[in-house]
DNA sequence: GCGGATTATTTCAGTACTAAAGTAAGTCAT
DNA sequence: ATGACTTACTTTAGTACTGAAATAATCCGC
């Protein structure tokens, strides 16, 4: 009823979300591309034109009519580029590729001492031998690192997980690998992935939620992620739970993350005598291993189970009932290494969240989603297709070269210049 | 760089806005008023112009230049208008009129049943008592409830706390009054204010925490505030934060809330011994008065002081932390009846706050603003002035008629039509 | 008292959008 | 078949913005 836009803007964002949405989701008919950007259907039949004189879109035949004019779509032609994402962990590096849709072409894995010196040479050679493999052009690179990032286009990264302060990932991998490189919070990614191939098509507004070696929370308020001030919005994992409790590596003590990310899970397998003191995993990818373990054995021992998969699930239900109700979501998605043993939070997980919400909010829906090993790569190749319809310019010059690539992709050039 | 705009606009939104940023904040140069609504100094100029011909703004002379081209101030001409707001309360409405740079003019306290059929004429009556003795035109009214509001524009209300569900106070007032009316919950006006006459001037991303019966949160991102799928967001109070814990009237425990909001309070008191049982207040209106007795006690009492008002910063503290690692605002700003007694919450409050925060945001700053009774009122009549500056249109045809209010009365007319 | 630096404002030409009204192409009930 | 209705798209004319370059008005050092 009452948009604004106007004027001038060089960098063309239009057509490349147009290009970018049906890259992501396939063939849209206008009416649907108008809605999805939320500009007027007289916009789209411009730009259509344009694109379809360009040979970047064509027609696909009719849709079948309910009664009106039958709806003509419209398909991306060409295109076979691909998008690459990359997930940093302290040990090891996850690499993808993978078509405009989401689907993975290609993964490797690398172990990876973050610790070392040359780790960023290390990391540019994996992405490098990963960009040489995929025999199409790649519109660019999403990095995805625990902890928080400056912004996407400068790519300054702090995680004390890993030990990185003030680190200029963006700029270093840039110069490295010659091609767009966005880098981001890895839930934050997982949010924007969520956003474009998730429930993103059905809400707007919503929490995605992940447990596993930590427990991190995105922020989608209006189809936008909310990043905070300085990058570092939504660490759920350091919301403070109980008075006194464990001392947390960020500072501070009793936080959610510390009774029931992977750590705090093993520490509270081993006080409950669930598992043996002398067996604790000493390095944080066998906590996770751990887990599983005890997973397999909490499928027969109901009180294993219970003691500790479903305190677990209790007191994640009530830390996003608190957010629910702080928050006042849609929805709230559920994902991260975790959700694999998810049939033993659940019960835990429905108790505390019901109980905790407000009356007005008890039948709030929540989804899991299925969860694999790409999951977090896959998500920072997402900000990848994302930056071609970034409204508000978080991506900045890096997303303006994703978008010119992507014309250039579209147009059926095999390769485009740096 | 990147900025977005275009294409008609049929309400005339940026004149608007710069008469509204003019008459809140007195005269500002053209490049102050760019930089604050975020458009070139190129469209300053020209809607500058056409006010000025339109006999609605003028230049007041020059600013003493530090090395430059002096800047020549805009100031708002005519315009005697004012802004009316309401805070609305279980046993009482509080009404205050106001210039449009927030100086209180009029003040009127009613006793108010809610409960009873005819509350809302009781309600319009008052309203309209101050409306006719103020001696200048009134661009709107401004109400705030305790409890969640659909739209500024429709004003449907839900307030468990007043037991209201589905009220349609927007449309009521709107037609038993005849002038523009908005509606908000009574947390989130008091952040709108905050926007336009408080830390809004320095900050864009902020939480308002709010202490008294009650405790709320207003979520202010990138000068926006923030209001939820469904309008109720930033019910802080309504975080769990203890395990059992009392029960709360919205349906879950343990709540911060049921902790620290007046009942919590005056309970915890009876329990520790500071208060006879005996004395309980009954009416919800008298906790507060019960307080500042325990507040006058304990100037003398460190272990009254200590054991219940130290203990309560302490839980704030905590509370306010979470939402910090979780939300990454730039500043917090504190506010509500319990500030009166805020030297002796301080203490509690330092180290609950800090302790509980990441280390890389133990230093953040918060404000505590002094309170009077107007605040909650002249919150909700803020809501009038900023609807003239409703960028993305959440206040509707409401703020429209507001914006056509204004326009009237800066033209100098002294009454303009419903 | 002159050039240079600095800041504020204006001019100008261009553009990406919009609303409103028109056109196209089907379904469905009679 | 006809016309009523529905939905999808297009045409048209207009506009509220923008960036870039030009102009204006001051201070400062010499």
């Amino acid at each position: 009823m009452n948009k604004t836009a106007s004027g001038s803007r060089p960098s063309d964002l239009l057509p490349a979300s147009v290009l970018g949405l049906l890259g992501a989701r396939g063939p849209m008919t206008r009416t649907e591309l108008a809605a999805a950007l939320r500009v007027s259907p007289a916009s789209i039949t411009q730009v259509g034109k344009d694109l379809m004189s360009r040979g970047m879109v064509a027609e696909l035949g009719q849709l079948a009519s309910g009664g009106g004019r039958p709806a003509r779509p419209l398909s991306l032609v060409g295109s076979a580029a691909q998008i690459v994402g990359v997930k940093v962990a302290a040990s090891h590096l996850a690499v993808v590729a993978a078509k405009l849709d989401g689907t993975v072409t290609l993964t490797r894995t690398e172990p990876f001492d973050v610790t070392r010196p040359d780790a960023l040479d290390l990391a540019a050679r994996a992405m490098r031998a990963v960009l040489e493999a995929v025999d199409a052009p790649v519109l660019g690179v999403g990095v995805g690192v625990p902890g928080s990032v400056d912004s996407l286009e400068s790519g300054v990264a702090d995680s004390p997980t890993i030990g990185w302060h003030n680190a200029q990932i963006g700029a270093a991998l840039r110069q490295k690998l010659g091609v767009p490189v966005l880098v981001e919070n890895d839930v934050n990614a997982l949010a924007v992935a969520e956003q474009v191939y998730g429930v993103g098509r059905r809400y707007s507004t919503y929490l995605v939620v992940t447990i596993g070696r930590g427990i991190g929370c995105g922020i989608v308020i209006d189809g936008q992620v909310y990043r905070g001030a300085d990058g570092g919005a939504g660490e759920l994992g350091h919301f403070p739970m109980v008075e006194g409790g464990q001392p947390c590596p960020y500072g501070h003590s009793g936080c959610l993350e510390s009774l029931i990310g992977s750590s705090g899970l093993i520490r509270r397998a081993v006080e409950a005598g669930f598992w043996a003191a002398d067996e604790t995993p000493t390095r944080p990818d066998d906590e996770l291993a751990a887990i599983r373990r005890l997973a397999a054995r909490a499928a027969t021992d109901p009180v294993l189970a219970e003691g500790l998969f479903g305190w677990a699930g209790r007191w994640l239900g009530t830390a996003a009932a608190g957010l629910v109700n702080l928050l006042n979501p849609e929805t709230v998605v559920i994902l991260g290494e975790g959700t694999a043993q998810w049939e033993l939070w659940e019960a835990g997980f429905e108790h505390g969240f019901r109980s905790k919400l407000m009356a007005a909010r008890r039948s709030l829906p929540y989804v899991v989603d299925p969860w694999d090993e790409d999951k977090w790569a896959l998500g920072a190749a997402a900000l990848v297709i994302a930056s071609s319809f970034d409204k508000d310019g978080a991506t900045g010059y890096q997303g303006e070269l994703v978008r010119e690539r992507l014309s250039g992709a579209a147009a059926g050039r095999t390769r485009t210049e740096v």
